[in-house]
DNA sequence: GCCGTTTTCGGCCCGACTGTTTTCAGTCG
């Protein structure tokens, strides 16, 4: 059998093709091999099923070159073009672009000039005070790059959403209220709920940009300025991350959001949008090539509506298609983030959590939810005080105390029950049976053998008393890759089963992902999402996993918790 | 290397900032 290679790894060849060409300064085939592996990273479809059907050629940005190519990838797991490639520019090369400051052309001009062929070759010579020596480069680019290789060593490069997010919106909060603000906004990948982000972007307006930029540079966790402009400052927080504020005129507000919101290729393909009807585009406006007249309107509404597009919610901004169904009218109606009855899947101080369950009921209550599912850790989930039968019925007994008294939520009983090795859950039939709703997790053994792993989850839906898979890909963000998983067969399965998927809102999880809730709703799959809070402040963090179902294109109709409590009773049943 | 309700050839998004330069290339988003 063939080694069966994952989208995301076909992409990543791809990528690196394009990488290498790009430093080879091959023009144009960089742009054409970039777009081809982004197709297909975000297909829903399996990739090696797409070549079956000799339909490669199908797919936006594949022709007859690069479908030959992906035939060879899917066919060795290998493609002989890379190799050479490799071995022509430099096998380490490549990877010096991923340090700030250094592009494809310093790239080869390290490697030619002083033979460096991957970061400890970079950061030897760096220290060795042989680069600003170089034509092109200085103490400056010097020191910039061994700050660079500080920063991708301690971080990768990448942060959680659910950790910055909380971070840009208090400086936002406090640039907000200087009088020089007109309007401000978080934009870039943080804007469209990434679930990773590289650096945080800002925008505002204001008369007085130089007075915004003093204000900012000045913020007290600030520990590095990296630049500062009229249009453009960037500084660095203590936690290493890299904030970038622009400034525009209040007239070019709305079409700079639109455009530093991104992402990349959906602006890349709205501008061609823009051109195709004799329209410029760019952040400072929407303008006729002859005239320079700004056609743009007040609002994103208006300059959407002027490309002949309805709005498209920055978390569909990825060009995987939204464009497209934007144009023939059927982008989904995404769920909002004020669109869940209730949380399923909370913790309390019965199992690892921190708060009591009046606690969590209470606070869930405040959020104006109509009901929470208490679903903490059964007995041998490797947690500390997993529920035991015993502790299961006098947990009951609270729960059932607490609906009687409290007006306004009801406290769900459930559990996330431990599956073994075999997909059986740790508590027997009778026990599950007398809850309210069970949630299976895989916890150990994460690095089961594909085959084993699925069968694993797979008997998990197929058992009775299981109404949702708790975070099925098993993965950590930035930490731990998903288990190996045959995911169609799971979504099929859960489908067929009307078993709930999870999109579990931990910012480290985020599982589902956004892509995999895409394929998913293809199967039919219904989802459930839920905060995963171990304490009541984390039931605010059910807004990362409203965010990925919204980047996974799903409706309120294919999440069963925007369902009122009969709703829900309804389906549990079902 | 891909693509085409003007094109099967000749295009392929746009502008600011940095660090190095005395007028601009490279990088970045």
């Amino acid at each position: 059998m063939a080694a069966v290679l994952s989208n995301r790894e076909v992409a990543a060849i791809l990528y690196e093709v394009a990488d290498l060409l790009e430093i080879k300064d091959v023009k144009f085939k960089p742009v054409a091999y970039r777009r081809a592996a982004h197709g297909i990273e975000t297909l829903a479809e399996d990739i090696g099923r797409v070549a079956e059907r000799g339909e490669l050629e199908d797919l936006p940005g594949v022709g007859t070159h690069i479908a030959t190519k992906i035939k060879e990838i899917l066919d060795t797991g290998k493609l002989g073009y890379l190799e050479r490639l490799k071995a022509e520019v430099g096998p380490g090369v490549r990877d010096l672009a991923d340090i700030g400051g250094i592009g494809p052309k310093k790239a080869m001009l390290l490697h030619q000039k002083l033979g460096i062929e991957n970061l400890a070759g970079l950061e030897a010579a760096a220290r060795a005070g042989k680069i600003r020596e170089l034509a092109g480069f200085g103490e400056k680019s010097e020191q910039n790059i061994l700050t660079g290789i500080t920063a991708r060593k301690e971080t990768a490069g990448r942060y959680l959403l659910g950790r910055m997010l909380p971070v840009a919106e208090s400086i936002l909060a406090r640039l907000a209220v200087l009088p020089a603000i007109r309007k401000i906004s978080l934009a870039g990948s943080l804007r469209r709920m990434r679930e990773t982000i590289g650096d945080i972007d800002i925008l505002a307006s204001s008369p007085e940009p130089d007075t915004v930029m003093a204000a900012f540079t000045a913020l007290p966790e600030v520990t590095r300025v990296l630049g500062r402009g009229h249009t453009k400052s960037s500084i660095v927080l203590e936690s290493g991350v890299q904030v970038d504020l622009r400034v525009v005129e209040e007239g070019q507000y709305w079409t700079a959001l639109q455009y530093f919101t991104g992402s990349k290729d959906h602006n890349i393909a709205l501008r061609r949008r823009a051109l195709e009807r004799g329209w410029s585009l760019s952040e400072y406006g929407l303008k006729e090539e002859e005239t320079q007249k700004n056609l743009a309107g007040s609002t994103e509404e208006d300059l959407y509506r002027m490309l002949g597009l309805p709005y498209i919610e920055p978390e569909l901004r990825e060009n995987r298609g939204e464009i497209e169904a934007a144009e023939k009218g059927t982008l989904p109606a995404i769920v909002t983030y004020h669109g869940l009855q209730g949380d399923l899947h909370v913790h309390s101080d019965w199992s690892d959590g921190k708060d009591s369950l009046r606690a969590m009921a209470l606070a869930a209550r405040d959020r104006g939810y109509g009901y929470i599912a208490i679903c903490d850790h059964s007995r041998s989930s490797g947690i500390d005080r997993g529920l035991t039968p015993e502790k299961i019925a006098q947990q009951r007994k609270e729960i059932e105390q607490l609906n009687r008294e409290l007006k306004g939520i009801v406290v769900l009983q459930g559990i996330e029950c431990n599956l073994g090795p075999d997909g059986t859950p740790d508590l027997p039939p009778a026990v599950l049976g007398d809850l309210d709703l069970v949630i299976a997790s895989v916890h150990d053994g994460l690095r089961m053998h594909g085959g084993e792993m699925t069968r694993r989850v797979l008997a998990a839906i197929h058992n009775d008393h299981v109404d949702i898979i708790g975070h099925p890909a098993g993965r950590i963000l930035l930490r731990r890759d998903p288990s190996d998983l045959d995911l169609p067969a799971i979504f099929e399965a859960a489908a067929a089963q009307h078993v709930a998927l999870e999109v579990n809102s931990s910012p480290s999880r985020l599982d589902l992902s956004d892509t995999n809730c895409r394929q998913a709703k293809e199967y039919g799959v219904i989802f459930s999402i839920g905060s995963d809070a171990h304490a009541k402040e984390e039931l605010q963090e059910i807004r990362f996993g409203i965010a990925t179902a919204r980047r996974g294109w799903l409706t309120a109709g294919e999440i069963v918790n925007t369902r009122p409590l009969t709703g829900l009773r309804d389906w549990l049943r079902g």
